[in-house]
RNA sequence: GGGUUCGUGGUCUAGUCGGUUAUGACGCGGCCUUUACAAGGCCGAGGUCGGUGGUUCGAAUCCGCCCGAACCCA
């Protein structure tokens, strides 16, 4: 039976002495590993690219790269498991599946990385030494990524694999850049910027995110030099702020319009206590009133309030405060000094001048780099942008055109984009990233990008692709040092997966893989879809004129069985090494099958030891069956062949496949692996294979045994999404074909419905009668195994007598025609309200009050209550029965069963 | 501060464009060794659906307000 015999030994080490069948044990420690090993070995999950092309068709996933910058966490677990089943559902339904894996090394977070693991600082190094040691310690990180990644059985196609750093991506990532600049998407400005002091970068405004500060609230003290009617004298005013180190940058004063008490200042002037220039006092409606004293200088730049001001009312341009938040010459005798040192040393000053009235404790939001949590400054410099705002209804219709999973999530994604107030700025000021194909004229400062057909290039050691410039013939260059933001490149994995490319031939860009594009389907955690999806749409939509994804599944967070968030600081986090080390992989996966998509959901051990019990029973069901039915692909039995109980089998086997592909379809892996649970568990093991068992014992029987093998073989397909490990154990013990390679189940075809039907109500009728003869065998305290006489069942089982006979051991069963002798006693009357209600509308109460009183009478088949005649449809008579013949009378809801 | 989503037995959850006895699992209590499985089988207790007001003959399901949580954006 064993069709891999002798392939590996930990696979016989329980099975001594069970040659013939299933090991009654299953032991996921020796038979998850060793398929591990050979889905990988074997290519199971390969793309093939020929199949695609013949079939045309492929299901392509494109899966966000993980950042590298550290060990898997839970998450990660739980993204590409669902990702999986996604993958090994549509690899056994579609003809092909392509399901890549990224490593995405080339940001921020790599960096951090490499110098938490060496103790180094990236200033301390050039910036080729320094790429060199990210790259070294990423390739330790990305190595035990895909060991974790394939020991949770993540059938990813290790063949189509990259980094975002690699030279295919770079020429990727240069060639968008290039791209979006000759479509005039892009451009460079000497612009207000986001700003991390301590990375010395500019950020975007997505990488901004809050943090509560502790820091004073100053009350200054402003001289007054004119008020809105003319020069006055040795009139101050107050103004309250948290950054005192931007006086020398303070270019105006605003007032609310709706302030009347300050309303006399607006068109006047003040002077700037120490620094002395003197500013215009201007009214505008996005002074916050509620804080502070209602007057606020406007410094360039301390907020982002601060730059709508400059640009709404045309004011100077400030600076004091450089790119390492160092104070410029215009903070006079504060030069040098950092931020911090000047907001210190400007308070004690004001204080001792006399302008400092009050300095109190205040706790307010700031912004700070999400990576590194430093204040963010706002600065003047010289970035790269792409154009965005001008387009966001495009953006929106184009978010609009995929399909979201769940539904919820694009309303998220619309709010976020009608939200937007900057255009995106992708460049950064790193050692490690993707360079810029850009030189500029060192002379006239035009312009020049690489040619395409060069790419990537390091304009710091690629020379331009011109002799001399275009514009003024000057011979020099100077080359763009910047690099791209992370997100630039992150944005363009459908075209790094699909091949894009510049074809100098035909002067085209053009796909190596046409079939893959656009994606069908993106994953994304719900945390990060605003801004990675929406880059990836614009990028992507402006490149190739499509959106590029079918449909998107939006996951959501692991928590802790107490429903937080894991962190570190709580001390809380699980790692999935520890849960890998305490359950089977199979279980893990059972566990995260259980959730609703784009749900938040608690790490839950009773999930996975439920999850480790379903395998053994999995199991042991395969062993039951193996057991049984010696022949493990039998021929069709003719039509009379199969019993009334078969036929429902398969019957109801068809519905469970019909719902279960509708489930995937659709990502409804919860209710998938529930319903396939439960049929399998009630339906097939507790009432089928008891049924099957009975039958068989007495000699083989070509329908049931047919009906055994099928549905085992059925469940096994349907449930290997979910338990790859435990359903390639039993397929390849049992129906694996062994002359032809590795024939995985993961690769055998999704199930499709047969065709029979049956009689479902007499067989669910049969079902509440076996049940209904163990719950009188239980408390008559009998083994259920124990002989009964005889019974009488009354209810419609046609065709399910003897099914009931064997499994419940009965002697002599009957079926009565008419119900047994019962006094019946009419107790109530069952409403269908649904066609009551609209019908009597207020006089359902009355009804309800007679019916409740016994105040009713049935004749011809109609209600007579309430002065109100009901129709036979709305109502059901309710009566208890009194049994008082021979033997034990027990009721179903569609049955009547007497033992005895 | 704004927005989005959510709040169902001890725990996790189904149901939620209204129809009246609310789904399942885990856990809990009791009983039972049936030749696949005691990691099994059977039975049982336990919730009025965050609070409150409203619409309606009828609301977990629709609307208002309040409370609480998460996320996103200021």
């Amino acid at each position: 039976m064993s069709t891999d015999s002798g392939s590996d030994a930990t696979e016989h080490a329980n099975d001594a002495g069970d040659d013939d069948g299933l090991p009654s044990e299953y032991d996921p420690e020796a038979v998850e590993p060793k398929w591990q090993r050979r889905w990988v070995e074997e290519d199971t999950y390969a793309y093939d690219r020929e199949a695609a092309l013949d079939a045309d068709t492929a299901f392509s996933i494109d899966t966000p790269p993980p950042t590298v910058s550290g060990d898997l966490h839970m998450g990660h677990l739980y993204q590409f498991t669902l990702q999986d089943f996604v993958a090994r559902y549509h690899r056994m339904a579609d003809p092909v599946v392509y399901f890549p894996f990224g490593y995405d090394d080339n940001g921020i977070a790599s960096e951090r990385l490499t110098e938490r693991e060496l103790g180094i600082r990236h200033g301390d190094y050039s910036r080729r030494e320094f790429q060199e040691k990210t790259r070294d310690v990423c390739q330790e990180y990305e190595q035990s990524f895909t060991d974790d990644v394939q020991e949770l059985a993540v059938s990813v196609d290790w063949s189509n694999t990259y980094k975002t750093i690699e030279p295919r991506v770079r020429r990727v990532s240069q060639l968008s850049f290039i791209d979006l600049y000759e479509q005039g998407r892009e451009y460079r400005r000497r612009a207000p910027t986001i700003w991390c002091p301590d990375c010395e970068t500019a950020i975007s405004q997505v990488e901004q995110e809050d943090a509560h500060k502790h820091t004073k609230f100053n009350d200054i003290h402003f001289d007054l030099v004119a008020d809105g009617d003319g020069p006055v004298e040795d009139e101050t005013f107050t103004i309250s702020t948290t950054r005192p180190e931007l006086l020398p940058a303070c270019v105006s004063v605003f007032v609310h319009p709706d302030d009347e008490t300050n309303q006399d200042l607006v068109g006047g002037t003040a002077r700037v206590p120490l620094f002395g220039q003197e500013v215009p006092i201007i009214a505008d409606d996005r002074v916050d009133v509620e804080t502070g004293s209602g007057i606020v200088m406007c410094c360039t730049f301390g907020d982002q309030t601060d730059i709508e001001w400059y640009q709404a009312h045309d004011l100077p341009l400030r600076l004091a405060i450089d790119e390492s938040g160092t104070m410029t010459d215009l903070a006079d005798d504060y030069e040098g000094m950092t931020t911090t040192e000047a907001r210190e040393a400007i308070i004690e000053d004001l204080d001792e001048a006399g302008y400092l009235v009050e300095s109190r404790d205040h706790d307010h939001a700031v912004q700070v780099h999400e990576r590194c949590e430093v204040e963010v400054e706002y600065l003047v410099t010289e970035q790269w942008y792409v154009e965005m705002l001008d387009k966001t209804d495009e953006y929106l219709d184009a978010g609009r055109e995929m399909d979201w999973y769940p539904e919820k999530m694009f309303t998220r994604y619309q709010h976020w984009i009608e939200g937007l107030e900057w255009d995106w700025c992708i460049s950064r000021q790193r050692d490690s990233g993707i360079p810029f194909p850009v030189w500029y004229c060192a002379d006239c400062g035009e312009i020049v990008l690489a040619d395409k057909t060069d790419l990537p290039v390091d304009p710091l050691a690629d020379d331009p692709p011109v002799e001399a410039c275009p514009e003024c013939g000057h011979g020099e260059f100077t080359p763009e040092e910047d690099v791209f933001d992370t997100w630039a490149t992150s944005s363009l994995t459908p075209l790094i997966n699909a091949g894009w490319d510049w074809d100098d031939e035909t002067g085209e860009y053009a796909m190596a893989r046409p079939e893959l594009y656009q994606f069908d389907l993106r994953p994304q955690g719900h945390d990060i879809i605003s801004f990675w999806l929406f880059h990836t749409i614009v990028k992507c939509y402006e490149h190739t004129g499509e959106t590029p994804f079918d449909s998107v599944m939006i996951n959501g967070m692991v928590l802790d069985e107490n429903r937080e968030a894991m962190s570190k600081s709580k001390g809380n986090v699980v790692l999935p090494e520890e849960v890998t080390e305490q359950f089977p992989v199979d279980a893990a996966r059972y566990w995260a099958a259980g959730t609703s998509i784009g749900d938040d959901f608690p790490y839950k051990e009773g999930d996975l030891e439920a999850g480790e019990r379903l395998l053994q029973k999995v199991w042991n069901a395969s062993r039951l069956v193996d057991q049984l039915t010696p022949e493990s692909d039998p021929d069709p039995p003719a039509e009379e062949e199969l019993s009334a109980v078969d036929r429902w089998l398969l019957a109801e086997l068809d519905d469970l496949v019909a719902t279960t592909t509708e489930r995937f379809e659709d990502y409804a892996f919860s209710k998938a692996r529930n319903e396939l649970r439960s049929m399998f568990w009630n339906t097939f093991c507790d009432d089928y294979l008891e049924i099957a068992k009975q039958r068989l014992s007495n000699g083989s029987d070509p329908g049931t045994e047919y009906a055994l093998v099928t549905a085992h073989r059925t469940f096994l397909q349907l449930f290997a999404p979910f338990l790859p490990h435990v359903t390639e154990e039993a397929w390849q013990r049992r129906y694996a074909d062994a002359d032809d390679g590795l024939d995985s189940i993961h690769t055998a075809d999704w199930p499709d419905t047969r065709g029979y039907e049956a009689d479902l109500t007499a067989g669910e009728t049969a079902m509440e009668v076996i049940s209904a003869l163990r719950r009188y065998k239980t408390d008559s305290g009998l083994a259920l195994n124990a002989d009964l006489e005889r019974v009488r069942v009354y209810g419609h089982v046609t065709g399910f007598e003897d099914a009931i006979a064997e499994a419940m051991h009965v002697a002599d069963l009957a079926t009565l025609d008419e119900a047994p002798e019962v006094t019946t006693e009419v107790t109530g009357v069952d409403l269908d309200y649904s066609l009551v209600g609209p019908e009597f509308g207020g006089t359902v109460q009355e009804i309800d009050a007679a019916i409740e009183a016994g105040e009713f009478e049935q004749r011809d088949g109609r209600l007579h209550v309430a002065g109100v005649e009901l129709d036979a449809e709305m109502f059901e008579v309710e009566r208890s029965r009194t049994y008082s013949g021979d033997g034990e009378m027990v009721e179903t809801d569609n049955a009547v069963v007497v033992v005895g």
